[in-house]
DNA sequence: AATCACCATTTTGTGTACAATTCGTTGGTT
DNA sequence: AACCAACGAATTGTACACAAAATGGTGATT
């Protein structure tokens, strides 16, 4: 490589559409871009280091995963859910999370149960001292890890989407719950689990899932836009 | 507009990316482009009149829909979805559709019921007379029909997307249930749902769906690709 | 005869240039 | 003072051109 290839990002070798779409995804996931915000195809061109070719792509890809409103000629804006919508993604959420914890204990090993529980430990940490942002990351993975295990991957997949839009959703409804009610509902969970106790997990899963919902407040005014080169970079 | 405009396609305006992403799924759901078919950009644009840009946009989206496996370097193909795919897509319909079902009996109103039983209706005409296309449509669009009175677009969506996903499965590995079967469990569950049975009604949807999963043959050697002029105009 | 290396052709990947649209502003009019 | 029209700046939409990579075929070598 030569001596002259870096004129915009001082980053490595340029990030392919993929990469841009799972950075921004993440961004969004993590709060780090609230709703409503607008994302420039030049400002994340020059933040990324590449052409607004690959940026579009990637804004496609998101508006796919419902995390970002196109509006033809305006431009691309992190999703705002509506309230009807956050009721919508839950329910769908008890419906399939309900099914995947069913077969969950139909498959998982010991091993997968203790692995399930280092998991709640990593959250017990991150609550007692981490950011807000990597508790957030962790409640929302515990159901992915979860949905891995079950063996579906397409239901895993959608789960995963769905869980990102439930991350929006919180942000945009401001979550009235404390991180540590999370966790506790977790631990019962687990607790249920390592009984095999398939009917309490799949009615503590749901009731859960109805928990979380209710500690969304409804809200009017709509959060500021984010910088967004301290929120990628 | 100048008279100098149409060197490529006798077509009206300009078809934009979503047009054409709803063309190619169309396609590709009513079996006239084959799994494994190669979706070449260039041909694509020259077929729709536009450049590569928007082709590209809308095999990216497609790729999201899982319709279209793009690979680095190589191009966009129709999918061809392995058996454990196949499974899996029929248990997560099961899964939906159950919850879909229950919820459709608690809201459809005497209205809803009758378009549904129109519905068949038209299901019994087309396999009186009509093509093998329109057909599977009216097949695939009874449970979508279903979704949408339930009222949850979230999963209506999702739904949309397994039922496109389930036509691509139906055509790579040979169904050898007749059109006749389906259409027989239709009208079953069209009884217990104007009995109001719930019960029944979500069992028939479960039995339903497996029945239909049943009627898969493995295969090994994929369909040949097909033309896509005639396929797409 | 089979295999491998190399070259030509085709197709994808990416950036850039230009057209079209939108938004904010300025200036004028009622 | 409020409203409307027209202009200008900025941003999105689209096409095109070039670079990079892969495929297929040709011919030489084992």
């Amino acid at each position: 490589m030569s001596a002259v290839s870096s004129l915009r990002a001082p980053a490595a070798a340029a990030l392919d559409t993929e990469a841009i779409h799972t950075r921004i995804a993440e961004a969004i996931a993590a709060h780090r871009l609230p709703p409503g915000t607008k994302l420039g195809e030049e400002a994340l061109g020059e933040i990324f280091g590449v052409s607004r070719t690959k940026i579009r792509q990637a804004l496609f890809q998101l508006a796919g995963d419902k995390l970002v409103t196109l509006i033809p000629g305006r431009g691309a804006f992190v999703a705002q859910p509506s309230v009807r919508e956050a009721h919508e993604v839950f329910e769908a959420r008890r419906v399939i999370e309900a099914a995947i914890m069913a077969r969950y204990l139909e498959v998982a090993t010991d091993a997968d149960i203790n692995a399930l529980a280092d998991h709640i430990t990593l959250e017990e940490q991150a609550i007692a001292g981490g950011s807000a942002q990597s508790r957030n990351h962790l409640l929302g993975d515990f159901h992915e890890v979860i949905a891995r295990i079950a063996g579906n991957g397409v239901m895993s997949e959608i789960l995963s989407e769905l869980v990102a839009r439930t991350s929006l959703i919180t942000l945009f409804y401001q979550n009235t719950r404390g991180a540590a009610d999370s966790l506790d509902e977790h631990r019962q969970l687990l607790e249920a689990i390592r009984k095999r106790d398939a009917d309490a997990a799949v009615r503590l899963m749901h009731q859960h899932l109805s928990n979380v919902e209710r500690g969304l407040v409804l809200r009017e005014e709509t959060p500021a836009g984010a910088d967004l080169r301290s929120a990628l970079t």
